[in-house]
DNA sequence: AGGTCCGTTGCCAAG
DNA sequence: CCTTGGCAACGGACC
């Protein structure tokens, strides 16, 4: 039965993923002895358990539940990460970078986080065995391939993972390893949490948290990895690769300014919290969007979504900070709240069915958006003509990453502000693009912009030209991530067409030639004080100006003189 | 049950 | 420079 199931499973990673490995196999007829020997008796060998420890996230030795386990009493422990095509193969047709599904900045990450766990893991004498291909398939083999006994994994909650946990969960029972896969990536499961609230998801952040009580501390890390062993049963292993092994040439966009990895994410953990005023002050509405050199946020979003950093291990050390001095914000606003948004957003994710979409989505807001391939693609590659807006989209495709409150005004921008368009077409770019992206935080966010739930007040709509105005009057934010405005006066820098031509001239940029004209939009919910153009039958407002206050107008008109 | 409260992060103008 | 009030296509929770 055993030997059966090998044989058949075998045959398809073979063939379908390493083609020299199964001639190599076939031709010695090693596959045919191994599969009679095949068996997943513990004690087949005399010594502790071979366990396979699954790395996807909770790319970590640090509170590493399902690691810690696996080298416990074990005599050889596989650390295996699979690198999946299907997210990872170079798609030359996206509209930047990177593989369909995710952009280059982020699968750098990836490999970044992949050497330290690597390197970390020599450290203890062992060694990440990195392979190509998909897991379903991969893990499968490899189990009985090493005659494992125990499959470790963290557990995850997003349906992709839960799928694909599922089917390799029957199939590891189905050839009797034992499965072990704790919750260490979020603070509090999920499960628990609706449980708790009687089988209903909480649907609001106060609801939320009457739920939570005080989170497991996290465990150590391991004292000892033991080692895979030197002969893999012609298992073909890779090095950890470059940008370059995975077909990502000619690259000269600019790069984020994040690397990843544990080592990086506990160092910066370490600076984030050194400055415990800043911690006991932090309130995340009050930060500033356009701070770009020095970012107003911790910036750890990319490491937790990896799981390089551990939430339990940021929760007990911002509740040591909390400790030791007298005050200290709360959540929502604070940085344990927005850890704790972090598990609203997962916990609503799980016990919401269709989260991720409109439609069938009971939480939902059925909302006729356009789909306006026109403005979508003026959005995601910053040609808008609002400066504000392009810049942190620009900020986006260069860095993966901005901050939240410009992710605020780029998706209230592009869903119930300005364009009207669906909600999941930008949540798929900021999916694609963002170093930190997160499926549950994600899409609860683009719900929450979108006035589609949890948030309702459609009429707080983020202005285009005041909203970055108001944190960077002198628009070097704006300058930086577009360098073809960089010798616009800064009192036309958020709204560059209200220039003199005289002075668009002279600061080598024309509207219209060298930078666009601020998009001709349909808008159904501006607020009344900001509507021009004529009101439909249909309550849309069709723009073919932007528009711009009296007294920004008069600011203007002043300025041009002195200017000229 | 319907009224009231209130919700992580708006904008503008007036004082 | 603040803060404040008005705006009003909101809706879930709670009493």
């Amino acid at each position: 039965m055993v030997a059966e199931s090998f044989r058949c499973v075998g045959h398809s990673f073979f063939v379908k993923s390493l083609p020299s490995a199964a001639l190599r196999t076939a031709n010695c007829g090693r596959r045919r002895s191994f599969s009679v020997s095949c068996s997943n008796e513990k004690g087949n060998n005399n010594m502790g358990k071979r366990s396979l420890m699954w790395f996807r996230k909770g790319l970590r030795l640090h509170d590493n539940p399902a690691l810690l386990r696996s080298c416990e009493g074990a005599s050889h422990v596989y650390p295996v990460f699979v690198l999946d095509p299907w997210f990872l193969a170079p798609d030359p047709t996206a509209p930047s970078p990177g593989s369909k599904l995710v952009g280059v900045n982020r699968i750098r990450f990836l490999l970044q986080s992949l050497e330290d766990l690597d390197e970390n893991l020599r450290k203890h004498g062992s060694r990440l065995l990195v392979l190509h291909g998909n897991p379903t398939t991969v893990i499968p083999e490899l189990l009985m391939k090493w005659q494992i006994n125990e499959l470790c994994f963290e557990f995850d909650t997003e349906p992709y993972a839960q799928d694909r946990d599922a089917d390799i969960k029957k199939l590891a029972t189905k050839y009797g390893v034992e499965v072990f896969s704790p919750v260490s990536h979020t603070l509090f499961n999920p499960i628990d949490t609706i449980r708790k609230n009687g089988g209903q998801t909480p649907l609001t952040y106060q609801a939320f948290l009457k739920l939570t009580g005080k989170p497991p501390l996290p465990v150590t890390a391991p004292l000892q990895i033991p080692s895979p062993p030197e002969d893999l049963n012609d298992v073909h292993v890779v090095p950890v690769p470059k940008l370059e092994d995975l077909g990502y040439v000619n690259l000269d966009e600019e790069f984020s300014p994040h690397p990843g990895g544990e080592t990086e994410a506990l160092r910066r953990l370490d600076k984030s919290l050194v400055n415990q005023k800043w911690v006991c002050d932090f309130e995340k509405p009050k930060g500033n969007p356009t701070a770009f050199i020095e970012p107003a946020t911790t910036v750890l979003s990319p490491y937790l979504k990896f799981g390089c950093l551990s939430c339990r291990l940021f929760h007990q050390r911002l509740l040591a900070v909390y400790s030791q001095n007298k005050k200290h914000s709360s959540p929502p606003v604070s940085l344990e709240g927005q850890l704790l948004w972090r598990e609203f957003f997962y916990t609503a994710g799980y016990g919401t069915p269709n989260f991720d979409r409109m439609l069938g989505n009971p939480i939902c807001k059925q909302i006729p958006w356009k789909d306006d391939d026109r403005l979508l693609a003026a959005w995601r590659d910053g040609q808008t003509g609002y400066p504000w807006i392009d810049a942190a989209m620009v900020q986006l495709r260069k860095w993966g990453w901005m901050h939240h409150l410009a992710r605020h005004a780029v998706a209230c921008f592009l869903t119930r502000g300005d364009m009207f368009v669906y909600w999941e077409k930008g949540r798929d770019v900021f999916d694609r693009l963002l170093i930190d992206s997160d499926w549950a935080i994600n899409n609860g966010n683009w719900l929450w912009l979108s006035a589609s739930a949890f948030f309702h007040q459609y009429h707080r709509i983020y202005s285009p030209v005041t909203f970055g105005k108001k944190y960077d009057p002198d628009g070097l934010y704006v300058k930086h991530f577009l360098p073809v405005l960089k010798d616009m006066p800064k009192y036309y820098i958020y709204e560059p067409w209200t220039a003199p031509l005289a002075v668009q001239k002279k600061a080598n940029c024309i509207i219209g030639v060298d930078y666009p004209r601020p998009m001709a939009v349909l808008n159904s919910c501006r607020p009344l004080h900001c509507q021009q153009g004529m009101p439909r039958e249909d309550g849309h407002c069709l723009f073919t100006e932007p528009f711009a206050s009296s007294t920004v107008r008069k600011q203007y008109d002043a300025q041009e003189k002195a200017w000229c």
